[in-house]
DNA sequence: TCCTAAGATAGACCGAGTCTAAGTCAAGAA
DNA sequence: TTCTTGACTTAGACTCGGTCTATCTTAGGA
């Protein structure tokens, strides 16, 4: 966590005590925070911050590639501070528990030549979905 | 499409003006519509459509599995009639162009036991995204 | 210590989607 | 064919997640 404030710091953000408690609410594994989660938590911390900062805080935490943005259902994006490993997503359909995993081989190898269409193909995401323990 | 609709009407399905225009909007392939662009489509055919029944209707589809709902961006989500035969989605980063794809092998099967965590997985759905040969 | 552009703030605003109360009509009964 | 009724549709208010704007604050270099 220290690092990645390393890291901003060297990239030239100026770093101030909303950024901070930003970065360290996101620490951690497993960790997948809406923004408004990510702001309540914030909060305790630092009672006065506000929504847009936390908005704009993620945003750029996206852009610097810290942190990934992951949408598994349609309704509020999640954040995901473990975006220096590859990994996909296993979600529960009853509760919304997300678990990163790490499926063998690529995915992007599935995808034969004429099945792409003339698009340069960049990424692939997975998201599997069942019933965790507790709800099955 | 004509098969859709005695499918639904054998389900019991009350067939009015409404539900069926929606179904005609979504025949074809490769349709990847928001409900806002099947609400300006069916009020083409039925200028008093309202916005509610379309979302209503295409909840339906959704539910019968005539219809799946497929959430490429954080923005709209958009339906994709093509439920009968199992593919995934290439999605251009810049445009947002999707096509529907085949990759080999069983996504499912990349996920090894031990990465479970005691889910019974059901479904993996997988999003490439890349540029499409108009934007790259 | 001072200055200033980068950053933070409150709150208005927006788009996508849901809900509600009242009106309409498909399709079975008579 | 007409009647009846509950399923369906409607307009519009409302919610939620997120963005924008105008104003104020402050990190960090001079």
């Amino acid at each position: 966590m220290s690092d990645l404030l390393e890291r901003l710091r060297s990239r030239g953000w100026r770093l101030t005590s909303q950024r901070r408690v930003v970065a360290e609410v996101l620490d951690g594994d497993h960790v997948h925070l809406t923004a408004d989660e990510v702001h309540a938590r914030a909060a305790e911390r630092l009672p006065e911050i506000s929504r847009a900062t936390v908005y704009n805080t993620l945003g750029e935490l996206v852009t610097l590639g810290e942190v990934l943005e992951v949408a598994t259902d349609g309704r509020a994006k999640r954040y995901d501070p473990n975006a220096h490993q590859p990994h996909q997503h296993l979600v529960c359909s009853a509760c919304g528990t997300i678990r990163d995993v790490h499926p063998t081989g690529d995915p992007l190898a599935a995808l034969p030549a004429a099945e792409r269409f003339g698009f340069s193909v960049a990424t692939a995401e997975v998201t599997y979905r069942g019933l965790c323990p507790d709800c099955a």
